[in-house]
DNA sequence: GATTCTATCTCGCTG
DNA sequence: CAGCGAGGTAGAATC
């Protein structure tokens, strides 16, 4: 991997270095003091401070600083990148349309430069996510039930898709969210849109179940469980 | 704000830096080519390839590639990093319980190490979020409907806290769940949580009516609100 | 620490 | 393109 630094270069430096980078496909790092102002789905202001400007190839803007995950500001992929000099400064503008949103860096200064020839030809190979819980409960539908038997995924509901689909040993409907950690009273309200939408589509004698299939349940969303009718069954994304 | 950049550094230089940009209250970035290994909440590898690697003192860590505006992987603020050279490599190592997690980044190569005294002592002003939506419906209730009275806001229910809660006209309860941007069905979810949870709790005569105040609804969304019998009106987060 | 909900959520998928 | 739901969601407020 290719990579270069400019140490406290001149803004026009600065700015040169930043197009070439993003015209050669580099991810461009630039840190120094700078404002930021964005304007789009909301708005804000972030006043002068020491941050890290990421630039990337695709289109991407996050300005870091000291503390966080989240960038404190940023552009989502597929913006348009620009750099110019202005009042002697470094300032990057990032937008792009559909939403209207721009991201403006001034920079009082620039510490740092960098240029980075980032490829990357690997895939995440990331595993307990829902698709794997997915995987398990129709490997193995005694998980949910003894008898229990899928008959679809991602069935159609006029309230959204149902995780699991299928029938009871009793040959009662059942519906199946799947949640990979514990769940909340979000995951209980999504199971009864589903079953609600079934039971105004079906004749009047068919038992339409719902069943929660996650970790654990926090208490309140137990309670909503009960209001609803609804049950829950605790399974874990990956076997243990 | 000072920055310092290594070039090409041996792996014992790299490990060196990096602990002492940690210990210093630095920002540091290895740039190079690594693997990277996760065990947590899930589980992930990823294999050899080019990225960056951002270490913050407040014990966060990313690894970005050249898409994205997530890190392919990280950890969260508040674990603890640690580097050393294992096998002749670099190995920055992230750690923290509750939830034990665990974040592993081998670079077979450093192209580069830079640290960064990053200090920031504005905050970000941001506008147009809920609390603003929340601060203009109070301010001018009209906007909900002619005659609205909110009387509390973050009024608790068995199913959660209301947004705003108050009286119209004709004296019936008014339950408002605000959104700050279009809303889907889940919103609908929510309302409709808030307000059975109050009609069980109150005496049958008692009308009590919800509705979502959002700049727009999806057409699920709308028909959702017409099979609880709730209501939307379109409001802006800010002024227009 | 656990719970609940917002977010410029982002991301992927589907119509 | 919009809609819908997952996410190692993160972050904040509250209990």
């Amino acid at each position: 991997m290719d990579a270069t630094a400019l140490s406290d270069p001149t803004p026009a430096a600065a700015r040169d270095a930043v197009l070439d980078g993003l015209d050669a496909g580099d991810v461009v790092c630039v840190a120094g003091r700078c404002r930021v102002t964005y304007e789009g789905r909301a708005s804000s202001t972030l006043g002068p401070g020491d941050r890290l400007l990421l630039l990337k190839p695709d289109g991407t803007a996050l300005v870091h600083t000291a503390e966080g995950h989240q960038p404190v500001n940023w552009q989502p992929p597929g913006c348009d990148h620009d750099a110019a000099v202005v009042d002697g400064e470094l300032v990057v503008h990032s937008s792009r349309s559909t939403p209207a949103e721009e991201l403006d860096v001034r920079f009082e200064t620039v510490a740092q430069l960098s240029r980075y020839a980032v490829t990357d030809p690997a895939e995440l190979a990331l595993e307990g996510t829902e698709a794997d819980l997915k995987r398990r409960v129709l490997d193995e539908p005694a998980l949910v039930e003894r008898g229990f038997e899928p008959r679809a995924t991602e069935r159609e509901t006029p309230a959204g898709a149902v995780d699991v689909y299928g029938v009871d040993e009793d040959g009662n409907t059942v519906v199946v969210e799947l949640k990979r950690r514990r769940v909340g009273p979000d995951a209980v309200g999504q199971l009864s849109r589903y079953v609600e939408a079934l039971r105004r589509d079906s004749h009047e004698a068919t038992r339409i179940r719902g069943i929660l299939v996650a970790p654990s349940v926090t208490d309140r969303a137990r309670e909503l469980l009960a209001e609803k009718g609804l049950e829950f069954v605790p399974v874990e994304p990956v076997a243990e």
